[in-house]
DNA sequence: CAACTGCAACCTGTCAACAGTTTGCCGATA
DNA sequence: TATCGGCAAACTGTTGACAGGTTGCAGTTG
């Protein structure tokens, strides 16, 4: 993400951007951050007051957001922030790998030069990552790996499936955890790809690509984050009593 | 989908579903069919005294739509249906088949005798509406079929991804052309999906189901349908002047 | 004491109106 | 005649207000 190409100024984004799409943003990177945890009631008139906008926007912000899948509405009641369980999880993880794979295969055929390179640097970046234990930094060299991945391989729709899946993986565990073992087998894993797109062996990058993210699930299952976050957080029904005033 | 087992009263869909869900339900379906042709513009005012309703619920219908990927929003101009270009389209055919391939074969292995029998039950009855020369109900049987296959070898999520994909290549063409050809082609591999399931082969029932995409993506190529239906049919710009009342 | 009923507050769904921007047209001018 | 500037209409973005429904509590009754 370069910042110095384009910086929209402020006047800029007031002039392009709806503020229904910046209420979308901000929620979103509210439920994703955990401000707004997984079942957390969305309150309307306070979210619109707290962003110091009417509740219009707000309201056909919420409406993209559960198209996205981040957010579910039930009528005359509200809308809640999607609660993901634990086998839903693995079922994400799946349908990454699919589409992982599919990104590699393609991109073992397709990829230019320019791209193996940004490819490689990432790798080498994360890998310095790791010799520093800087997980934070380990953490966003692969989000970017994995977006390059997607960009270059699966294509926009590709990758906004892709980033879709992991939104909603973020809502079962806020943060992956990233331990110094784990990002020895990633980033040995992520070289694989890497090696098997520069050799232009399709089978292998799609086989290397999925083994990946199937690895990913496993690490995942092995922490205790197969526990729901919030043992009472179930999907809202009709019949279940909204909390007042939590706030 | 059994119309017996809940049939929805007027009342109960008043009652259960917001107008701004109905009326996405109803631009949806008018972008699908045709009534809204690719590039045309949504007039909010208009849609809103067509349906009968304000222009709230238009606004979140839209906003919803966008999200899908049926719609573009541009600020303070407008929004449009979605132009899909012939390379999107053969893109959207690569994200089908990769997803179509994962469904079989995770089917191949988890699939249940009912699931099975439901598939059998689905190819012969395409089978039996080839013979008849009877190209709507083969498309439809097709559909169930492909919808059973994500249904229960992706997931929910699976499906829903899959539709949007072939909502959006519907946009390119409305309607994929059957010929008596292609019919047989595109049933022989049902039954080939269906076998590789069947026997428990995860790996064929994966060839077997991206091959069917592929098929189908060679078919639509075949046609002519890589032309764009509207030669002019641009993506909208800023600088792109809005005609008035074309109604 | 438990269960049911009525009530009041809150919140969502929907609508109508206002402000700002874009757009196409018309006239003025070189 | 072609081009530029101004102007009015239309449409979007946003807001505030009203109606209907839900929720939780309090009172009542068996």
């Amino acid at each position: 993400m370069e910042d110095s190409v384009d910086r929209p100024s402020a006047l800029d984004i007031v002039r392009t951007r709806s503020l229904a799409s910046l209420v979308s943003q901000e929620i979103e990177a509210m439920i994703l951050d955990g401000r707004l945890p997984a079942g957390e009631r969305l309150n309307e008139q306070q979210l619109a007051l707290r962003l110091g906008v009417s509740r219009g926007p707000v309201r056909e912000a919420v409406r993209g957001l559960e198209r996205s899948g981040l957010v579910v509405s039930v009528r005359n009641q509200g809308s809640y922030v999607r609660s993901v369980s634990a086998a839903e999880a693995l079922e994400i993880y799946d349908l990454r790998a699919a589409l992982t794979g599919f990104a590699c295969a393609r991109l073992a055929g397709t990829a230019t030069p320019a791209q193996r390179a940004e490819l490689e640097a990432l790798v080498l970046r994360m890998e310095a990552a790791r010799e520093a234990d800087a997980a934070p930094a380990y953490y966003a060299a692969n989000l970017e790996f994995h977006a390059a991945l997607l960009t270059h391989g699966g294509g926009p729709r590709g990758l906004r499936i892709y980033e879709d899946l992991g939104n909603e993986l973020h809502l079962f565990r806020r943060r992956a955890l990233v331990e110094p073992e784990n990002m020895r087998e990633s980033n040995a894993e992520h070289a694989a790809i890497l090696a098997a797109i520069t050799a232009g062996d399709a089978a292998a990058a799609r086989v290397a690509g999925e083994a990946h993210i199937a690895g990913g699930k496993r690490r995942f299952q092995a922490t205790d984050a197969s526990r729901p976050a919030m043992p009472g957080a179930v999907e809202p029904v009709v019949t279940a009593r909204r909390r007042r005033r939590a706030g």
